[in-house]
DNA sequence: AAGTGGTCTAGACCACCTG
DNA sequence: AGGTGGTCTAGACCACTTT
């Protein structure tokens, strides 16, 4: 087309400023530039179109598949909706999506995101082996040792969630999970490249407080709270942790976008 | 390439046998050839890698691109993990998760689909002014009439759930939803090409059985129950159903695949 | 060094929607 | 008819892992 004669001097959008390093795709970079021009910057409001794809390549100077990538991003985050023959519609931005239940991260990691000071009590490390529960859970033999670790999760100092996390011993170095441990167990494996922490199972279920874990979470025996049933995987599907959570949810909305097909 | 001297005579992926017409993109159809001929066929098993993306090239006729769609699919279903550098490497019990929480799909549609018998019971169809609730979950007038239909939920002819929807009438035509109507109210709409229907966000909660919704499941009061509090929307981001679902634990398990990010 | 997945481009053709 | 998104191809180059 034309760049016979001269580059343009359109702020073409690149994968980053400095050594081509900031982890962030062209895609991606498309996208924030995307939300920033067009949807945070209320040049247009929920009903309207996108410029069209062939637009936003010439605008950002990309390739199409690029700006392609960059609006199911949008779709996928719940920003917009496309319609074929028409275009890419702005969504209302209202509703907040606050704890995505189907994102794989830590209680700490959620409190954090939505402004909100997460800490820990009553924490303990043991080590036991495994019994018939255990060994199934974490397809490991009976009687191989285990890292039990429980504690309180407070948000804005208030008991928010009982949780108890076990991990295989030959997993974890549990000194080293113990001094890098900030809150969160799946935040320190989560960090270790070399674990290769991938994707967790869960499966939610109402309960109803009995007296320990009524006086622990400060509610009335019988409340109902939320228990989730958390199976951590690596790569290889291996099993890494079994967290079982009890949740107060008065300081924890499980909130969860559900779409067609997939 | 190689076109030049000898053809493989390899089954070539195509979009579809007939008017090239099944609904099915390329990918997806590379993806179920991927399923079927390496993962539930036990040539592979968990922890082995599916053959490279070059490979799947040529074994498929297609190309990288096609390729990389079908993995992505596979990965996104929770049915292998990709690492860089390596491949992508099949996950352990890939076939199940039951009723995927992330998926807007009907009551109805998770049973038939985990081999249940769904039915109905109590069905009544009402149409109500919209109060302040109503007004603002459905975005529409305060006093604008709204369908409301209420029903037990039966699988295996035992009481399962107990369902309230609320819908916007000017939306929707109540005698042609009566008429359609086989069970549930979303698919129906889902059914209509015209209303674009396209996602829903759930909040869910844990609940206590006070004594009619008890008699009702036929449970015991103070039994604990899944509450799902759903708004289902159209692609303009318009709220087409306000729904209220109480779900017994013992017939419904919600489980669910997190990832990173995402 | 060789092989794998990760990213991006350019272009072709189709299906859909709107005037 | 013309524009928009949907799909697929072919190829280039990069980053990562393994040998």
């Amino acid at each position: 087309m034309d760049q016979s004669s001269k580059k343009r001097t359109a702020p073409r959008v690149t994968r980053s400023p400095g050594p081509s390093r900031s982890g962030r795709s062209l895609p991606d970079e498309v996208s924030r530039r995307i939300v920033n021009d067009f949807i945070t910057s209320e040049k247009l409001s929920a009903g309207d179109l996108l410029p069209s794809e062939g637009q936003l390549c010439e605008l950002y100077r990309v390739s199409r598949s690029t700006v392609r990538s960059a609006i199911k991003s949008l779709y996928e985050f719940g920003l917009i909706s496309v319609r074929n023959g028409v275009g890419a519609i702005v969504l209302p931005r209202a509703h907040e999506i606050p704890h995505g239940l189907d994102r794989l991260a830590s209680i700490d990691t959620f409190a954090t995101e939505t402004g909100h000071r997460a800490g820990t009590a009553d924490l303990s490390w043991n080590e036991v082996p495994a019994d018939a529960e255990l060994s199934k859970k974490l397809r490991i033999p009976v009687g191989d040792p285990v890292l039990v670790v429980s504690r309180l999760k407070l948000v804005d100092d208030e008991p928010a969630a009982w949780v108890i996390d076990y991990l295989p011993s030959h997993l974890v170095d549990t000194s080293d999970v113990k001094r890098r441990f900030k809150g969160s167990v799946l935040d320190v494996l989560l960090d270790d490249e070399n674990l290769l922490v991938d994707y967790a199972d869960s499966e939610v279920r109402p309960h109803i407080c009995d007296e320990p874990l009524a006086k622990t979470l400060q509610r009335p025996i019988g409340t109902a709270v939320l228990y989730l049933d958390t199976t951590v995987f690596n790569v290889r599907g291996e099993p890494v942790i079994w967290g079982r959570i009890w949740l107060d949810p008065s300081h924890f909305r499980f909130a969860l976008r559900r779409r067609r097909f997939s």
